[in-house]
DNA sequence: GAATGGTGTGGAATCGATTCCATACACCTT
DNA sequence: AAGGTGTATGGAATCGATTCCACACCATTC
């Protein structure tokens, strides 16, 4: 492998110059860049980059934690990121823990180790255990999707989302619904997005039966066993359904049809997502589309901002926007 | 921070001893051990992986160039790829090219500085400006999804899974088969899924118009113009059509929708990939499902393989299912 | 009692960059 | 003539690990 070393000797200069022409910083006469350039372009030398980091302390590498890329929402943040991030020369080291919470807190240690220059979260969950070891390392760190306190993050503005959603189909009339909502330890998709529900069914004086209140995880296939449970519930069935997630909805709708139950006449659906499907099936999905790119955009420049020591936001709440299609 | 020669100091040896204890090599006494051990344990101190892999030219790490990770496939292969991987305590760094087949090569060049153990191509072009920059590379690397001489491959059987698809089609009855591909330069999708589909029509004697082929890219909206071009025909239309991605045969069969043209009565619809939603649609569609994740795993196997010096197979072809739905 | 061999340990070189410091020369300025 | 300043360059220490080598000690063995 060819060397600074190797460069400084052919070149008939010292390794100094090399690094100066290389990074253009001190002086350097004409006469020698010349020559260092035409060693290199020669030569097709490249410096190392972990003798760099050593020196210098700096990877240009951010480590990304992510529960899955196989869904939408994160890998349309990944996306936003990543492009933020290649265009000022950081790269992302990608940590998938596969929705297991313990491996976060391995890969935290993980990226430590490889000495980051910044961690991004794109979290599930915020227990106090986590919480207790973001504090402890002090790589710059901002999360996505989740709020923390002492923590910088990018957020959507979950609790109004879903309260707009309900609104929506108290509006047209709907006084009996049904909410399919994923386990609270999310605190963003299954706490806030039910509070939201109750909080503006409340405001409306409406009642909920308890069994209109399912349960599932991030796949379809558990939005059609809680729509199934839903729908058990002979005495009095909701005539709307809101649905935390896009593929929950979906789920549903896929439940729905097989029993020849119309959408949205016997029964409206709403997700939130706006999955790149949700315009796609029959019936086109009323949703919520939450900027996700931009979250990955927004987290970047943070990132960058807490690396640099320069002004950043310690909370972005972003804005949405409601698609109201033929499911409501 | 903390150092190696710190944890000696504290424990009264040498940083040979420290290293010693950390790689479980050469002799240490049961006394040392338990100091170091003690005192790692006390600071939680983790060695830095950039002196380590200055020293040692390993680093743990494999690159992975992607074209995106906003389509199922390419995410389901990072998956695979990621989870066989971390098995062996390497990560991954993501370059996503967000489908700029010149990044492709920038890419490779950063991964080189980078110094990453092994490579891992998830491409779209094969052109043999890219195939030469990979000869000089002298990295350990697999392609996946695309066939190339000289370099180590793991890829679907496009060739056979479109000309069943296409069989499945002429059994039913069909005679008359519209086609929607991508640009031919995607080898693997564009030139071979193509061939086979001209082939096996070729085998029965049946006639393709030239209005009946249609290109998309790799949307969704594709597919749908793809669809409204093939019905303009009207001289003679298509009874069938097979799309070389699912996401160009949802868009198909959303544009006949429209039109109220019943699929498949009025047109058989395919597509490959089985994406997740392809059994979500309405109709369910006809797929071919590649096993992404599994070709991620074996990726994984042969570039691991490929850093140990171990036997590794050159060319790796993955086994298909034909997936008969609704849409046919 | 000398040779052999298994243990255990520390010293020092090394990996490939960056960066501080010393030095040197040319050209002004007072 | 002495001193100051801007330009140019090289030497050497440094980052934090690994690893080869030398050496010391103790227990066998012939």
């Amino acid at each position: 492998m060819v060397t600074m070393k190797d460069i400084a000797m052919m070149a008939g200069v010292s390794r100094s110059t090399v690094s100066r022409v290389l990074n253009s910083s001190g002086y350097v006469s004409e006469d020698a860049r010349k020559r260092v350039e035409k060693v290199i372009q020669e030569t097709g030398y490249v410096p190392n980059e972990h003798a760099k980091s050593l020196r210098t302390k700096k990877t240009k590498v951010i480590g990304v934690i992510l529960p899955t890329i196989q869904t939408e929402t994160p890998s349309r943040i990944v996306t936003g990121l990543g492009r933020e991030l290649s265009k000022n020369g950081y790269q992302i080291l990608l940590a998938n823990t596969d929705h297991d919470t313990k491996k976060e807190l391995e890969y935290l240690d993980l990226l430590k180790v490889r000495q980051v220059d910044g961690i991004v979260l794109i979290a599930t969950n915020t227990e106090p255990e986590l919480l207790n070891k973001l504090k402890e390392i002090d790589i710059p760190l901002v999360m996505v999707g989740q709020e923390a306190d002492d923590v910088v993050h990018v957020t959507y503005d979950d609790y109004h989302a879903i309260r707009d959603l309900t609104r929506l189909f108290i509006k047209k009339g709907h006084e009996k619904i049904g909410f399919i909502g994923v386990d609270e330890t999310d605190r963003a998709v299954g706490y806030i997005r039910k509070k939201g529900f109750y909080d503006e069914m409340a405001a409306y004086g409406l009642t909920i039966e308890k069994q209109w209140i399912q349960q599932g995880i991030f796949d379809i296939d558990s939005g059609r066993v809680a729509m199934e449970k839903i729908m058990t519930h002979y005495k009095e069935r909701p005539t709307a359904t809101i649905a935390v997630t896009d593929r929950l909805a979906i789920g549903a709708i896929s439940f729905l049809k097989e029993q020849g139950i119309q959408v949205p006449t016997d029964m409206a659906i709403a997700g939130i997502g706006a999955s790149e499907m949700s315009q796609y099936i029959d019936p086109s999905l009323t949703t919520v589309d939450y900027q996700n790119e931009k979250a990955g955009e927004e987290a970047a420049k943070q990132i960058l901002a807490l690396i640099d020591s320069k002004p950043y936001q310690k909370k972005i709440i972003l804005d949405y926007r409601l698609i109201e299609r033929d499911s409501v």
